[in-house]
DNA sequence: ACCCTGATGGCAGCCACTGCCATCACCCTA
DNA sequence: TAGGGTGATGGCAGTGGCTGCCATCAGGGT
């Protein structure tokens, strides 16, 4: 047997995860997460750079698979419609019980600070997604427009998916955002009382 | 003449800019910052809520004009066309002298932390121009995504602006952008290296 | 038996940020 | 002229996030 019990990084994930959630994000101390955890504070910096990060595991993940998938998609492929390809497949990276990702939706919405890095997070996974279309030849703006719509789209399927009682079908709802943003960017006069909107 | 020198505030905000961009970020102390600007560092902490925020004090002007630019708007303009047209006329709130905002943005650039917090100003950029849409009587999700189709084209703009050698028209880079936005929302299928895309 | 490596613990220290109280010019009022 | 209220500031001690440095110790290779 080890010295150490291992997965060490998963039982600090775990441990910032219920007590931010039972005692709030700023009134936890590090110490208390590293002690839930058995290990000291100072093994908990050696695995996250900060308090924040231990929520966000599950970021890089993501990005990782929607590079992928954009880079997967045939050359003939629009560049949103290879972006909004990738993301329709995004439900398998996201935890298997749809509790833990509402659990933890709630601690971020909670603090300013932890919504920042959420957001920085959307704009990596933007930048990556810019990225990977260069790569595919995609000239600079259209790129970086399309990744910018993506990730819209995404926030707003996301977003319900949390928020349905039940566990919907995660590509239906990109498709659905898609096509409401379409509506909109297309939209030129509408007289919003009377006249129907997409959605 | 008062005891104190008036303009504490814009003395500290100077003085902040000065140093990030001289020392860099982390490498200056928020007590270095209120010693330039003849104060203690205690009043640094009662003009702003933490070191990043002396960088943004900007972004609740910009906020305040854009929802009133579109709350100005006619009841017959699209959800996208008055936030389009609320951007066009942003220049008028940024600082006089561009090479100020340029200034501000290497520093950004150069710090993640402070990108975290641009990132989120975007982001309550993007949720009171929402709610100004949904005001005007949009539905949720159709405002949500007029909305972060818009601070899409605004940062796409923006940097454009910042990368220019010229001081050009703000609205001209702004209608550009939607005019390209609208293209690859409508783009379905392409062939990337044959071609010609918008832009 | 020896050494190397890798994950951890412990400790001192920096600095962002806060709570609390004192100071003191200015202003209002009697 | 005296007195009291207000508002912006300074000072100081304390908490806690985060880091650098060094020690510890199991496992594996030679």
């Amino acid at each position: 047997m080890s010295r150490w019990a291992p997965g060490a990084r998963e039982r600090l994930e775990m441990a910032a995860l219920q007590l931010y959630d039972q005692h709030g994000y700023e009134q936890t101390t590090t110490t208390q997460i590293a002690e839930r955890a058995g290990l000291a504070q100072r093994t908990f910096f050696r695995h996250f750079t900060d308090k924040r990060e231990v929520l966000f595991g599950g970021a890089g993940r993501l990005r990782e698979f929607l590079v992928e998938g954009v880079e997967a998609a045939p050359a003939a492929v629009a560049p949103l419609e290879a972006v909004i390809g990738a993301l329709s497949a995004a439900r398998e990276v996201l935890p298997a019980e749809r509790e833990l990702s509402r659990q933890r939706g709630r601690i971020i919405a909670a603090n300013p600070e932890l919504q920042e890095r959420e957001q920085i997070k959307l704009s990596s996974l933007s930048a990556a997604l810019s990225g990977s279309l260069r790569g595919r030849g995609v000239p600079d703006r259209v790129a970086r427009l399309a990744a910018e719509a993506g990730i819209a789209v995404f926030k707003v399927a996301y977003e319900r998916w949390l928020d349905e009682p039940e566990d919907e079908d995660f590509a239906h709802l990109v498709r659905e955002s898609l096509h409401e943003l379409r509506a909109v960017t297309s939209m030129l006069v509408v007289s919003p009382i009377e006249g129907p909107h997409a959605g």
